[in-house]
DNA sequence: CGCTTCTTTGACGTCCCTCAACTCGGGTGG
DNA sequence: CCACCCGAGTTGAGGGACGTCAAAGAAGCG
């Protein structure tokens, strides 16, 4: 096994474990899965909408984006992926891709057979539900983001956005919430804001402008973190509400397995 | 065991088979889940945004709602539930509730304990997948409503919801796609698709005038079934993409575990 | 029959889209 | 080293979809 499979995996543990109660054996299954890493370029489209897929994609490098295509041909995101996201994990249930999954910037994934995630969750119940609560959160990932689309205004989208993307950054180890490597044009943002390329530049100079965040050449500098929270309506309570408990209630909901 | 339980049980089997194998044995363990079974009246919370779970609610009659309060106490709606959902099923994994539920109209739930739930997980594998299958496919709903409302007009957005709820109702065995029971003023309507009431009035009375749909005192009639589907953008093979295959690529999953 | 709740309608404002042009930086080839 | 080009970012003008505010019907219900 090489050494970037090793660091992704790692990742995916440490991502696991910030909500999964994971013994050391049962680690050690998620560490010794078999994968097979592969660089990608910008723009590739690793599962494309109506695919039947056999395996996940663990991000080892890079951002990677879940998308949909309208009948039009616009394009809708629904998730950004960052290293340590095994970004289409619910795939192991339903193979059959409704959306697809793109590279935002060149990175390295490794794929992850379904048949070996389906052999591990069996044989260890922890890692099982580990997997579920996984997809769990990703669906509230998603949640937060329908809220956003239906209530909130261009600004407020892009806030939530910048901080929502710092914190997991940060979570991560992969920079901080003040500054952080963000490697979106200005379209991609506007298809995962569900605004227009020409809207997103504004609202981007707007928050500029205003001094509390620049958004330049694929990076984010957050000046002000108070008042992009505020104008957000970032809530960061609730948004690691799963991971504080995990630690407590995974041991409990273990023990009673 | 009332009789209640019993048949709500019986269609929480029915929906999960739709995607799952389960064999008689699987399907023997969730019908002898325990459960109360409760009446709750329209506009109860049954869960509250931050409320700590112990439960998952099986809905055996009536229409509950999934909602998110704003700071500003606007509220948006993220998921709609009929009979045999597990409205919840999720916080088996993730029992602080980050959205509420709520009763759109009055309505008979099965509280069914995590405990029951994660024990039977643990001792059938095929369970534990079909539970967190059921999950993704919750999280597909919820990718499909995030497209739209980012990327889709008000009437689009509507004929899509009615579309859905159809299909979805006729899967129940709820009603047929023309017409069927769908208990939700136009306040909820417009919480539901990211608008005001007094807009989703307008796109209502739009869609009468032009004899596609009548959406009146809780009761939708589909007139022109086409050209609902077509506005919507509702495409049914994709809706339906797991169903399909789960039948047969799920005795395979199965048989690899 | 009077109350509440819900629906419907009008007038007006605003947020965001559309279309179109211009700018900028960085690469590439002559 | 300059000419060109290309993708991405920026800006302006005008329009349309949807929100806001306000008030008048309907419709259920005690």
């Amino acid at each position: 096994m090489g050494i970037v499979e090793d660091q992704a995996l790692s990742a995916f543990v440490r991502r696991l474990k910030l909500r999964s109660d994971l013994n050391a054996e049962e680690q050690q299954a998620i560490l010794a899965l078999p994968g097979q890493v592969r660089g990608v370029v910008r723009n590739q489209e690793i599962v494309r909408p109506g695919d039947l897929t056999t395996k996940s994609h663990l991000v080892a490098n890079g951002l990677l984006v879940r998308f949909d295509r309208l009948q039009d041909g616009r394009r809708a995101n629904t998730a950004l992926h960052i290293a340590g996201d095994m970004c289409d994990l619910y795939s192991v249930v339903t193979p059959i891709a409704e959306s697809g999954i793109a590279a935002l910037s060149d990175a390295i994934v490794v794929d992850v057979p379904h048949k070996a995630l389906q052999a591990i969750a069996a044989k260890f119940p922890a890692v099982a539900l580990a997997f579920w609560r996984d997809t769990a959160v990703d669906a509230a990932t998603l949640r937060t983001r329908t809220v956003n689309l239906g209530r909130m205004d261009a600004t407020a989208r892009l806030a939530h956005l910048l901080c929502e993307m710092g914190h997991r950054m940060e979570v991560a180890q992969l920079g901080s919430q003040y500054s952080y490597h963000f490697h979106v044009n200005q379209e991609q943002l506007a298809d995962t804001l569900g605004l227009t390329a020409v809207h997103t530049n504004r609202v981007l100079k707007a928050l500029r402008k205003a001094g509390v965040a620049d958004v330049k050449g694929h990076h984010v500098n957050v000046l002000d973190l108070d008042r992009l929270t505020s104008i957000g309506g970032f809530d960061l309570p609730q948004w690691d509400s799963q991971t504080k408990l995990a630690s407590r209630a995974g041991r409990t909901l273990r023990s009673r397995i």
